[in-house]
DNA sequence: GCCAGATACTAAGAATTCCTTAATTCAAGG
DNA sequence: CCTTGAATTAAGGAATTCTTAGTATCTGGC
């Protein structure tokens, strides 16, 4: 299968990553559980892609910001999945220190 | 309307900010001129949603990455905005950053 | 106020995509 | 082998989007 979509490669990682089969996963985001193992296998194959509110639900039962399922780069990739591990107040850190990598950038041109 | 979909809020915002019509933008991204402003009108009014292939060339039309359109969190979404505006030695450290303030929560819990 | 042009917006059927169902394939143990 | 759980697929029904054509709204000049 050529160029499987993005979408596919991150929930196939990120599911192995947490350990479920693609049922559970499926069950877990409240697809019913006669189609929850077909949809999630269609979805990593490349086959059909979720709506976002389906995304959604598999983003919050895997423990990802659901945009990491649409993040095509691999180091915004790694940086979408810190953000979701750790507290809101690093948040804001992280936030304010990319800021100061602007100002940088802008003068060192 | 109540609770529009992220994907209007992100593509409209980044669209007002670069200063494009609905069918500029849709014909930049490489729409039929004919449904180009029905479309992005569509995706700005929270009716349709375009596929995944559409929203990267629009986000790259916006210079926005992807993820963006998705992203719930404001917090995020800015986040995400300053990503693109970096290059990517700012990139990496950010990821660096990143990376320590996850060994920090660890830490102090 | 009125007009003209640009921009935003909408309805509805055509076109496309996804979801459900039922079944098949694959892999690892016993 | 045989069984069992997991992964995978085909195909039609269900749901969504895209195209088309048109209406509405906004803005500047007169």
């Amino acid at each position: 299968m050529p160029d499987a979509p993005v979408f596919s490669l991150r929930l196939k990682a990120a599911r192995l990553r947490v350990g479920l089969t693609q049922m559970q996963l499926g069950v877990l985001a409240q697809i019913d559980e006669y189609s929850a193992s077909a949809r999630i296998n269609q979805y990593e194959r490349g086959k059909h892609l979720p709506d976002f509110n389906t995304a959604e639900r598999l983003a919050e039962v895997l423990g990802v910001p659901t945009p990491y399922f649409y993040a095509r780069d691999d180091t915004l990739a790694a940086l979408l999945l810190i953000w979701n591990g750790i507290p809101a107040e690093a948040r804001s850190e992280l936030l304010a220190a990319a800021s100061a990598l602007v100002e940088a950038s802008d003068i060192d041109g």
